[in-house]
DNA sequence: TCCTGCTATGCAACGAGTTGCATACGCAAT
DNA sequence: ATTGCGTATGCAACTCGTTGCATAGCAGGA
């Protein structure tokens, strides 16, 4: 229900097309909200119809046609009501918990791999932020509202790969000291 | 994708019927993986065609009938494929970082209620975690392996809730200085 | 007495989101 | 020549998940 919204942002931020769009929800905004392409060319269409946003064919050399969409003042009406309604209660999809509860009942060892795995990508997207935060934000004390904003969206993605960092790292200690040790009493009596 | 084996974790903890995993799914691994009741009937329904689970009518007095589902041998093999299967890509639904990009193209002080509301919701669910953490992991060291496998999720959940409220902190310090400082080059000049 | 709320399960309709495929052009490599 | 890749948009079919409603008995309060 806030594709919509998220779409609007980036148009705000600057105008694009639906392919465009798929790209930066693959990168910047789709840290924050994902969406496939197929999603983003159908909520295009709804927005457009509704009024939300604007068009513009734009022919191109050696490349297909595109589609120009850009905010349009209802979106932004409708952008100003969203922030004043209530943050919906986000739908939490944690998979590594679920699997690191469903270890008891199998080998926890199994587990490793893909916990280093997910450790390895969490790393590489902190990095990445970091060095992000270095190229588009090296004076914090110079940034007008909008800069403000996304540093401090920024900040907030880079505050949680640290801490995922520092958790995932107390998960494999776990794994591996109950790898280590005697599986004293394995799931058969544990009931 | 995943519900089946959020379930099928649940109910090889403790068996139960669809009533008590809504109801589980509100508390405990809900915090993990949301679910509602339809949900959740539903896909008992196909893990019982699939024997994953068994049931077991039960009468109650006072009260409807329920069935009790438990995990059956076929679902802790297919739990333990999908252990060593690679984790998927999590879709991340983080409605607060797109508001919080969106209140540049708005007034960014009608977003500080909201932040508040969220902020003190999330002080409450640490404040649940670490009462619950005392009361189910008083002592760390003498725990079996589905405890301390229960406990590092928890401690998850309380690194989570704690880089959090700070970051919330950020954004409200972030907002505020926004709303008293010169709305100088409001977004009309802005493009 | 009636109304509300809890336990317990479920149908029907809808909306959100994914997967697979199709089209079409140009460019670069084999 | 043909294969593969990048740009660009879209249809069709499906699954996942939500919302609203229905049923039904019992308990407790106004």
């Amino acid at each position: 229900m806030a594709l919509e919204h998220a779409i609007l942002v980036s148009l705000l931020e600057q105008p694009g097309s639906g392919y465009e769009l798929a790209r930066r929800f693959d990168r910047s905004i789709g840290r924050f909200w994902t969406a496939t392409h197929q999603q983003i060319y159908k909520v295009l269409r709804r927005m457009e119809t509704d009024g939300w946003i604007s068009v513009e064919e734009v022919a191109q050399d050696g490349r297909p046609d595109k589609k120009v969409y850009s905010a349009a003042a209802p979106g932004r009406t409708a952008l100003a009501a969203w922030l004043r309604e209530p943050v919906e209660a986000e739908t939490v999809r944690h998979e590594l918990a679920v699997r690191i509860r469903a270890a008891a009942f199998d080998d926890p060892a199994a587990l490793i791999p893909e916990v280093e795995r997910h450790r390895e990508g969490h790393a590489a997207l902190l990095a990445h932020y970091l060095y992000g935060e270095g190229r588009d934000f090296p004076a914090p004390d110079t940034l007008d509202a909008r800069q403000r904003l996304q540093h401090v969206v920024l900040r907030g993605g880079i505050e949680y790969e640290r801490m995922t960092l520092a958790w995932l790292d107390d998960v494999l200690a776990t794994l591996r000291e109950l790898a280590a040790a005697p599986p004293a009493g394995t799931e058969a009596d544990a009931d």
